[in-house]
DNA sequence: GCGACAG
DNA sequence: ATCTTGTCGC
């Protein structure tokens, strides 16, 4: 890999990002998730109905893998399976939520920033945890919610309290969304566990496939 | 030089 | 992310 083409791409998305849009007559949502083993991706992609909170349908993908992680380069990690399991899937989602960050990133482009980039199309980022940014701690009460600033003071996100008791989870757009309409579609799709419904389904698909693979 | 660093 | 036991809170 070469890091220094992949930071320039990176430039590049930070200097064209769109934080507009997200009109909120979404119907479904496609949410992706990887799990690693032994050099393989198991990669798993939900469409969920947003509307009835219901997952629609399941995808499954395994492919070799080559790619090592490196921090704020998860995206050049992930993106090229999620490419292709997108490609099998019939477009009937209206947005991305990706297991990751969105523009709370050093360059402003996450994975979900990434992701809707290349897609052209809306995208949501969680994160379980911290990459950059300033904040408060949220309080501990369901859907408590604080504003996180890079340095200069513009607003990249929340950090926000999905459960109780727990770490906050990151929220932050994508791609051609905003910030209001990022939060309101991750309580809508929240669930019962730290991580947004549609991204917890996806997530034990990963594992479930890559534990019956060995 | 030092520390921080999604998954 | 992965590896891995006990443990704390609802």
């Amino acid at each position: 890999m070469n890091w220094q083409k992949c930071r320039e791409f990176q430039k590049k998305i930070r200097d064209n990002l769109v934080l507009k849009g997200g009109d909120f007559d979404y119907r479904n949502l496609l949410a992706v998730d990887i799990s690693f083993k032994n050099n393989k991706a198991f990669v798993a992609a939900v469409i969920y109905n947003i509307k009835s909170n219901c997952v629609e349908k399941k995808y499954t993908l395994i492919k070799k893998n080559k790619i090592k992680y490196v921090p704020t380069f998860l995206a050049f990690r992930e993106v090229p399976y999620i490419l292709r399991i997108v490609n099998k899937i019939q477009r009937n989602y209206d947005i991305i939520l990706c297991d990751g960050h969105g523009i709370m990133h050093p360059y402003r482009a996450g994975l979900a920033t990434h992701l809707g980039y290349l897609l052209n199309m809306p995208s949501v980022g969680v994160a379980k945890s911290y990459l950059c940014g300033n904040f408060d701690k949220p309080g501990s009460d369901y859907f408590s919610h604080e504003n996180v600033y890079d340095d200069t003071g513009n607003l990249l996100g929340y950090a926000l309290t999905n459960r109780k008791n727990t770490k906050p989870v990151f929220v932050s757009p994508g791609y051609k969304i905003s910030f209001e309409k990022s939060l309101k579609l991750i309580k809508l799709v929240s669930g019962k566990y730290k991580v947004p419904e549609p991204i917890h389904v996806a997530d034990k698909i990963t594992k479930k496939l890559r534990d019956n693979n060995d």
